[in-house]
DNA sequence: AATGATAGCAACCGCGTATGT
DNA sequence: GACATACGCGGTTGCTATCAT
């Protein structure tokens, strides 16, 4: 037994509106209001519409000071923004876009910011695990002569579960290239840390410990400079098991819906954060490394945390990590301002933001008092805090 | 010029939730 | 509290225009 039927499937017109139709809809509601009840207009404003249908229809098209037309770079930086920390809940992404509509955001994003996105960071073609070998340690010079200059014209990042399998990690290295899932599938994501020589003063990061079971970094200054802002600063995402949907570990589609209002609960703050990657954009040399590290890290309000590393359940020691490294994915330096890139944004903007659009929400009566939309906007923001903004 | 592929967008569908009785 | 009804949202579909061959 199928849910009963909205309106009388038989009568009614589907299919675009015609002018005649718009004005009818229009001018009833420019007189009368829509009454608070959308099934019965249709037949008082002699159209043979769902009152879905017409609903639809002023809401995104015929409501007054409604949008048309290209976006702006500051729009982009928003959608990009919220998509990122909250997923695809257009109707809040359109609740910080004046005159736009959820189904406007929803099909720029599916036909055209997306395809821009992923323009920026194409995925690499991963090699077959039988062809992937532990990397030689570089050189100071190796990384010096390299990294900087492939990284100044493009960066292109693929995280691929597969990669992580050598135990190599297990033991102490000296460097490790970072991270990013690539936009291959949907996702937005990015950000990528690289290289480290743990005796150069240019290096990333460090491992200054580790043992069977843990694994403790320190992010050194250096390399911002070599990093495109567009690139790196964009997004970051906790890629936990529950978001993550494909089997390698890169995500076919992050959804931060109902499973991070769950996660979130439980787990507060952090619930997930990878570091590893892929780089055939690097010199020979490291283009043949194919050297990767993942991090996974859980619950951040333990000291020790759940971690993938090379594709094996790792626990990483944050005892010693401040809250600024929990919640903010940073290790190290404090991140600088964020840059000029339309994709980036600082923490707190994006905060405000969300918590705005949940202030706006109530005033509208949408809030959900059962699940506590309140808590879940802050932990939303507290989710962003996984993205590297320097 | 004809045909097929793709992009863009409007509209539809069904589910989850809010509200009223 | 249970049920019915309506609303709002996000995913999906399908039409049209444009582009490529």
């Amino acid at each position: 037994m199928g849910r009963a039927p909205c309106c009388d499937k038989a009568n009614v017109k589907k299919g675009p509106w015609s002018p005649e139709e718009d004005s009818k809809l229009k001018d009833y509601i420019d007189k009368y209001g829509t009454g608070g009840n959308w099934i019965a207009l249709p037949h008082k404003a002699g159209l043979k519409r769902c009152g879905k249908s017409c609903r639809l229809r002023w809401l995104n098209y015929l409501r007054p000071n409604i949008k048309h037309g290209d976006f702006t770079d500051e729009e982009d930086r928003i959608i990009c923004t919220l998509f990122a920390s909250i997923g695809s809940r257009w109707s809040i992404i359109a609740a910080q876009l004046p005159g736009r509509t959820d189904n406007d955001i929803k099909n720029y994003w599916n036909t055209k910011l997306k395809k821009k996105l992923m323009a920026l960071a194409p995925p690499p073609p991963p090699p077959p695990p039988s062809q992937r070998k532990p990397p030689p340690f570089p050189s100071s010079h190796q990384s010096l002569q390299y990294l900087p200059s492939h990284h100044q014209s493009s960066n292109l990042f693929s995280l691929n579960k597969d990669y992580c399998t050598s135990n190599y990690y297990y033991t102490p290295t000296k460097y490790f290239t970072s991270c990013l899932d690539s936009l291959d599938h949907q996702p937005i994501s990015t950000i990528s840390h690289n290289l480290l020589n743990n005796n150069n003063s240019t290096c990333l990061a460090s491992t200054t410990s580790t043992t069977n079971s843990t694994l403790e970094f320190q992010i050194q200054e250096g390399l911002q400079q070599f990093y495109n802002p567009m690139k790196e600063n964009l997004l970051m995402f906790g890629s936990d098991q529950t978001s993550c949907s494909s089997s390698d570990g890169s995500c076919s589609q992050i959804s931060y819906g109902k499973e991070i209002k769950q996660e979130d609960h439980q787990n507060h703050q952090m619930v997930g954060f990878q570091v590893g990657g892929y780089n055939n954009n690097y010199s020979n040399v490291l283009e043949e490394n194919n050297h990767k590290f993942m991090l996974n890290y859980g619950n951040n309000n333990n000291s020790t945390s759940t971690t993938s590393v090379g594709g094996d359940q790792q626990n990483v020691n944050t005892t010693n990590w401040s809250n600024d490294q929990k919640t903010s994915g940073f290790f190290g330096e404090t991140p600088p301002p964020p840059s000029s890139s339309p994709y980036s944004s600082t923490l707190e903007d994006v905060k405000q933001l969300i918590i705005s659009s949940s202030s706006v929400n109530n005033v509208n009566g949408h809030n959900d008092d059962n699940n506590n939309n309140n808590n879940f906007f802050t932990d939303a923001a507290n989710k962003y805090y996984y993205y590297y903004n320097y």
